[in-house]
DNA sequence: CCGATGGTTCGTCGTGGAACGAACTATCAT
DNA sequence: ATGATAGTTCGTTCCACGACGAACCATCGG
């Protein structure tokens, strides 16, 4: 007994009320400031101020100084993973806000996890993904196909460059509401963007949630949709 | 901002020190009475009692009462999953215990992850099955591929009852210590269930360690190592 | 029936830590 | 320079919650 890491003090960290809105905000993955946060967290300044030092010591957050602005964002993939994973137990346990947002069904559809798309058009594209073959195995764990590559450069992505960085390219995300996985690394992050730009879906204000217009749903639910 | 489930609750659940070492005993995968969870936590039977109860209640252990025993168990592998999640992080931001045990390499070496093999081993099975294409995708998520049911019935495995359970018959499952994936879902239990009879390896008492004899490991080496 | 052991409930105590007001430093705009 | 805004540090208050002792119930072996 008593083996491996301590636990009990990043779970701690995470167990407060205040420093679990803060870390849930970053999951849309957008750097804000400390006041920002402090505004989400419903507490002072100073409150906040604390909170995000610690969070900062723990290595779950990053900061970055900007002016007089400090940036926070979640350090690295890993955490929001465990953010996720989190979410996951407490949705399935019922742990659910007291008053349940009117808006979980569109959250449930599409939302931001991090930097790439979760949610039921999330799954449905990684479904799409792994029934055409369009993701492999290599050495090192998941990478795209040849095929796989053919029909990303055909959505606009830019595989070579994406390629390049130390990040993976493709990886897996377990989704809490679908409780299916989705797919994450850089080809979730180019569609995601590419979603954007083609005018398919926004960045709902202030919230995760990716709102899809009508077409913008038609065109993706065709493209990865069961044939 | 104000999406999605609570984390607070639950994490703050497991960021006491006492319940972190319940659980964390429990990710043996073998089911203990509340006595000997107040032995590992370091608290009388009282304290125990109410944390063990507190635990049930958010469905983050199960219960089951034999006698006048009560044996707890993780509710399921979930739960696990985050537990194994939470450690990949701890370790990362160097939260480990502040006396760390001397038995740590043995720990990364091969140990039991809720009731499937975890560790260098552990990953260097998966490897094996992944780069031998012993694992396929279908619809629901990972499955075995028909070369992989031929090794695994040659490994002594039934591969056909296994099939017959709820459960999946592959699902990977994130490695806190080598920081990649090993294999859960059936074939991972049977697996390290055939380690056993096979007299490869035994569970070291009180302990998630599973520990290899020289002619296990071999063996087990010869098996999956790079050829 | 008995004692012995496993587990829970209750009441009390003590402490860690979250919160805020106030005062402070740092950077911006003018 | 001045004020305005972003963020931190300090001191104080306050309460939630973990811990234990004591008393209790439940089940075993005889």
């Amino acid at each position: 007994m008593k083996d491996g890491p301590n636990i009990s003090g990043i779970a701690a960290l995470i167990g407060d009320r205040a420093r679990s809105e803060i870390l849930t905000a970053l999951l849309g993955g957008q750097a804000l400031t400390a006041t920002e946060l402090a505004g989400v967290a419903d507490v002072t300044k100073q409150t906040a101020s604390v909170h995000l030092a610690r969070l900062a010591d723990a290595q779950l957050v990053s900061m970055e100084k900007q002016g007089r602005h400090r940036y926070f964002r979640l350090a690295d993939e890993d955490v929001a993973q465990l953010l996720e994973s989190l979410l996951g137990v407490a949705y399935r346990t019922g742990a659910l806000r007291l008053r349940s947002s009117p808006r979980d069904p569109d959250l449930r559809k599409a939302r931001v996890c991090y930097d790439h798309l979760a949610g039921d058009l999330g799954v449905l594209a990684f479904d799409a993904f792994r029934k055409r073959r369009w993701i492999a195995h290599d050495e090192t764990g998941l990478t795209l196909s040849r095929t796989g590559a053919e029909f990303c450069r055909e959505m606009g992505i830019d595989v070579d460059s994406a390629r390049k960085g130390r990040r993976p390219m493709c990886r897996v995300c377990l989704d809490w509401s679908a409780r299916r996985h989705h797919l994450a690394g850089q080809v979730g992050v180019q569609l995601l963007e590419r979603c954007y730009q083609l005018g398919w879906a926004k960045r709902r204000r202030g919230s995760r949630i990716v709102d899809f217009t009508p077409r913008g749903e038609r065109e993706f639910r065709q493209l990865f949709g069961r044939s």
